[in-house]
DNA sequence: CATAGAATTTAAAATGGTTTTAAATTTGCA
DNA sequence: TGCAAATTTAAAACCATTTTAAATTCTATG
């Protein structure tokens, strides 16, 4: 399930208290446009996306506020590759391609059985599930072959 | 399928040049470590265990050599913490849970589907497959209710 | 409405895991 | 044995992220 394409910004308000967090310009920025943006951004690339509409705004409240909306289940954190952290703001269950080549991140519905798996562990209450795969995309994959 | 308890230096030394890797003493004993020991060390945790065989190995030898080993195909790493790299010697496809109180990495078997799941991508390549569940485990979930 | 206290944001500095550099050492091969 | 190439090492550099401390903003209360 993917999430919206456009949020008020009393429903993303409404989010951050619901939550627990106070709701302030920053928050709401963040979170507005991690909801909206089906994309899988650094804290670099929130912040360069941001701020233009909020000029105060700095790289390190962008870094905290996304810990904090992770902390708080708003958004999911991705750590498909070691060379950076990146978030993802559609917290539903689902999986990830990762292309080893152009990094992009691509989006999968999660295979039936890892739900199953999950809620049949023993002796373990999960929180967090991600399915991470690594490899080449079509396009590099033309890419390379063509050179 | 787990990794044998014991490796001779012949065995660990022939893994190394079939990769084309050249067999030097710094090599063997990491590769050799990874093999019988079916944790998730950590780079520091790899030199401190052999520091004391290999009086003269660097932590910079050990990150060289784990990812060179993890390029190669004879080691995979693991990001399932974001803030910790860690590597594991067994690369037969499973699953890990860690414990988000205690940090510990432990292996499953991973679930059917996913194998057909990636097996049945079209226009993406697969080369490394990881299913990460964070969660509390057993013991740290009594720890926490008993106090 | 004024004001104080608390929470948040900010810029700057610090942190720490990892990589790079360059020199020293070791290895394989002639 | 000796040389060229590869590897290892210690030290320095790197850089994404966190921490610090001061400035700002918000909220509650009189």
């Amino acid at each position: 399930m993917a999430n919206k394409e456009k949020y008020t910004v009393a429903e993303l308000r409404a989010e951050l208290e619901a939550a627990g967090i106070r709701p302030t310009a920053q928050r709401i920025a963040i979170l507005g446009f991690m909801r909206e943006n089906p994309v899988h951004p650094t804290a670099e690339v929130v912040f360069a996306a941001l701020s233009g509409e909020i000029g105060s705004l700095s790289l390190t409240t962008v870094y905290n506020t996304l810990k904090l909306l992770v902390e708080h289940g708003l958004v999911s954190m991705l750590t498909i590759d070691d060379t950076f952290k990146c978030f993802d703001g559609n917290v539903n269950m689902h999986a990830h391609l990762m292309c080893m080549e152009c990094k992009t991140i691509f989006d999968m519905p999660m295979p039936e059985s890892v739900a199953s798996f999950v809620e049949g562990l023993e002796d373990f209450e999960p929180k967090d599930v991600q399915l991470y795969v690594k490899g080449i995309c079509k396009k590099c994959k033309l890419n390379k072959e063509n050179s």
